[in-house]
DNA sequence: CTAAATACTTGCCTAAAGCAAGTATTTAGT
DNA sequence: ACTAAATACTTGCTTTAGGCAAGTATTTAG
């Protein structure tokens, strides 16, 4: 058991490692982790409410609440004010902040591809098996 | 190709909320992630160097030295002058630090513990193998 | 119609971490 | 042997990330 412990631990490093690399070219541009999930989070669901955000993200909702203004600011994303429920706002990517999450996403896919280039077609695909594999381990409910 | 690259992202974005899983049960500890961490390396590199941390951890050293003088100053390491050389000193756990060290590890390890507590022998010996396959694809080297 | 709940917002604060300049020591070049 | 460059830190200063708690506006429930 301990030894199984230790070689998780041990992928759990390797692991930081990889996504660490893949991060560093995000964290090279000018926007923060965060904010650059929360641009993912809007994109891929317009007219999400920050409160959304906040249960997947899991972030302060003091903190968000900022960085959803400094975004807006910088024009990267803008609030509509819901007309059912004036304590909520709609949040949106403005077409300059699809452009630049777009941007900062192909450079993390670059980063990615950069990782996987060594691989073949069907080490690819294997790889990918391995992934999903260990999601559906991981996440496999308890008898 | 695209499609692969989101795949990877997908299990990145899973595996990073595993990770921070497993890392809570130490930020809940009054030693901060990356004090966990240089105590780790020390640990498992008995005599080694803040040169040698910063290589492995990737740390800013002058973050790195401030966090060894707290650490020294809370009795959990200590450093020895080189006598070849007196711009390095040599880290060591101290034992109060060892015990401290092994604790947190301990709690690390019941923490990944209940993550695969689900999963019987079989799979666990799986998890395993996927995840050995897994860095043995991404360390490759290139041909 | 009032109390509680929800969805934020704001003020205040600390810890994490980066950068740059500084010190001590060692190494390399002449 | 002597000086310049390199190495191994150290220290001062600053920014950023993020947490917590109280506050505001609005909605919902009893």
């Amino acid at each position: 058991m301990e030894n199984i412990v230790n070689k998780i631990r041990r992928f759990n490093r390797f692991y930081t490692r990889v996504i660490g690399v893949i991060n560093n070219h995000i964290l090279e541009s000018q926007y923060s982790l965060s904010e650059v999930r929360v641009m993912y989070e809007i994109y891929h669901n317009p007219k999400i409410t920050a409160r959304q955000i906040k249960e997947i993200i899991e972030v302060d909702e003091g903190y968000l609440s900022r960085l959803i203004k400094k975004l807006v600011k910088l024009n990267i994303i803008n609030k509509i004010k819901s007309q059912d429920d004036y304590r909520i706002s709609y949040l949106n990517l403005t077409e300059n902040g699809k452009k630049i999450f777009l941007t900062l996403n192909q450079r993390s896919s670059d980063a990615i591809s950069e990782i996987i280039q060594h691989l073949n077609q069907k080490e690819q695909e294997e790889l990918i098996l391995l992934y999903e594999k260990i999601e559906i381990l991981l996440t496999k409910k308890r008898n």
